[in-house]
DNA sequence: ATAATAAATGCAATTAAATTGCAATTATTA
DNA sequence: TAATAATTGCAATTTAATTGCATTTATTAT
């Protein structure tokens, strides 16, 4: 498991993408970036809105532009609740964990992460977009009864 | 990419899982059995209700009564849909290609993939239940405008 | 074979994540 | 500061998946 080091700055990530600077877009982006786990909308939903207001459909639709500007990446679970992290130079594509006691998703190590997806790196003929590598089970907090 | 080649009677596989035989249950059996790709439970109800009429809701409740027997497993994609394939011995855990064009899945080489699967074998205390290693993408076909 | 019991199915309604249309608001640019 | 373009809020919608309940079908015991 890792933990986040790079930090980026929300104002200048946003210019460097040519996306307006909102209060909104603001307040995302700050949480994904001071984050230590993906977070999922209505995670985000909720943190946020204890100080501010965003409507819901807003972040769905920031998350949204950050992909597409590959500010941030999706990450799908098996319970089909997406996960959402920086996607910066200091956030290579990696491995993940998700707990299905506690919901939280975790980081596995980019090196072996990076070894993994190395493997499958030419299937000729197919134009690779994405690649997950997720695993499912119990985190080692809630395997020793963390979660009450 | 792989083509399935191991065989399993669907009655028999019923059997050893102690599950009751119904026509329905034979029908979305034999269809993964003979598959060979995952499908989704709309590909696997249209299929079947050429010839048979089976409601979808029933289709859902085979594939979890089958995903809880360990006779097929459930491979989610990026956009949220679920894919079924057998979990049968002849078709150990594997990575899978989803091709965001045609919607269909490809199963990748379970060589790699248990190689891949192998390096995160040992996260300690971190109880693993599932496995899943999903490249998303267009595939050969439609590159070359095959989808056309 | 038949009746009793247990399990599975069909149908309608519901859930929940995510998306869309549109009017109002806010940011950017000239 | 005004004009233009982009973003947001809200309501409605979409769609995969789930649930409750009555009916049908399969399994088991007689
Ligand atoms: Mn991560
Ligand atoms: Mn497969
Ligand atoms: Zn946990
Ligand atoms: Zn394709």
């Amino acid at each position: 498991m890792i933990k986040k080091i790079g930090q980026c700055n929300s104002l200048q990530v946003l210019k460097d993408a040519k996306l307006s600077r909102t209060s909104q877009r603001v307040a995302v982006l700050d949480m994904l970036i001071n984050a230590e786990r993906p977070l999922t909308v209505i995670q985000i939903f909720r943190n946020i809105n204890f100080h501010q207001k965003i409507h819901k459909v807003t972040i769905y639709r920031i998350l949204s532009s950050f992909v597409a500007k590959d500010i941030a990446r999706g990450i799908p679970t098996d319970e089909g609740i997406n996960y959402y992290e920086m996607a910066c130079r200091h956030n290579p594509v990696h491995a993940h964990f998700y707990c299905k006691s506690c919901k939280k998703m975790f980081c596995l190590d980019p090196a072996t992460s990076s070894r993994a997806i190395e493997l499958f790196a030419d299937l000729n003929g197919f134009k690779i977009e994405a690649l997950s590598l997720n695993i499912t089970g119990v985190c080692s907090n809630c395997n020793k009864g963390g979660s009450l």
